[in-house]
DNA sequence: GTCTATAGTGCGATAGAC
DNA sequence: GTCTATCGCACTATAGAC
């Protein structure tokens, strides 16, 4: 047994999530959050940069997930190795996930600061999918049109997945929100 | 004459920008930028919500010339109202502008704070889009997908304008990135 | 217009792991 | 000894309450 209980990092997430969701976001403070899972404010900073930053843990695998899909995607339109990075999603957000995931979200959609932070996490996301399109030799501006798409289609679909009543799973959501925007984008009659 | 002097919002966002750009964002407290203008550090957070959005001024004038954009569009497909309200763009951007919206984002730039904020303005009008699009009869997730798709090639496009040696009208820029978010979406040879 | 809580930083000290 | 996680304290600026 050492100094320290392990996982000092996942406990914070897991106490913020549950401070956050029972006494808002607000009314919580850091050192509230430490003091749950026995640490002290400033270790708290060391872990997370801000306040913010501990409801966006295992962001990294999410991003890392998408940029793998598009490395192993077959050689295609670009649009079409965005489509099989999608898939990532399917992995990351199982069914089982929805309630937690919809825990998280009504937390961060009463915080614009959550939001913002959300945003940012997202067009990271992006801006690496039009990276590793470039490695695949998409050239600009269509792997940054892709890739943003490609977030535009996730994000549709993600908010789809957290509604209520809905049974499809995020994949199902994908595929159909994905040909919606082929639609839209090329309506019949149009050359 | 009044007592104070008019335009108080007008001078703080000139003065922040001159502060952030000269003296950098984080060594620029609200009262530095009061001050400058010779008011109080309590005035400043009466005009401006946070020490960020004092770089935002204006945006409410560009949102509704998008919207109105949308509700002024001849009836058409969802993504050619889109393109004709995206026009707007033309009118805000003028290429007079160009300096001053290049400087601006140099200071967004090298501050994720500022550009979170940004990204959450640039949602918002997303999402502004969206509902005029829906009083236009747009079903969802069209909707949805079209006026973030619409934010998405004023982005790209907004980057290009900004570029080194860029010559071409934002409008113009904007066109040429449509037609290829249109051919990207639905490549050659596929029905 | 003042007063105050909280976010977030900087630095030094300490306690274990190796 | 080095390295790393933690703590404690002092401090500033933000932002909101009164």
């Amino acid at each position: 047994m050492g100094r320290w209980e392990p996982g000092a990092r996942e406990r914070l997430m897991e106490a913020a999530l549950q401070l956050y969701a029972t006494r808002g976001y607000e009314a919580t403070t850091a050192a509230d959050i430490a003091q749950a899972v026995g640490l002290t404010e400033r270790t708290f900073f060391r872990h997370f940069a801000d306040k913010r930053e501990v409801i966006f843990g295992g962001q990294e695998l999410f991003e890392q997930l998408f940029v793998d899909g598009i490395a192993a995607a077959p050689d295609a339109a670009p649009m079409d190795m965005v489509a099989s990075a999608l898939g990532a999603a399917e992995e990351f957000f199982p069914d089982e996930r929805r309630p937690h995931s919809r825990l998280r979200q009504t937390i961060i959609d009463a915080h614009p600061g959550l939001q913002e932070r959300e945003l940012l996490k997202l067009t990271a996301v992006a801006a690496s999918l039009a990276e590793a399109l470039r490695r695949r030799g998409v050239p600009e501006p269509q792997a940054t049109l892709a890739a943003e798409s490609g977030m535009t289609v996730f994000g549709i679909s993600f908010r789809q997945w957290l509604a209520d009543g809905e049974q499809r799973s995020i994949g199902d959501i994908q595929r159909g929100v994905l040909e919606e925007l082929r639609a839209l984008t090329h309506p019949a009659g149009r050359s």
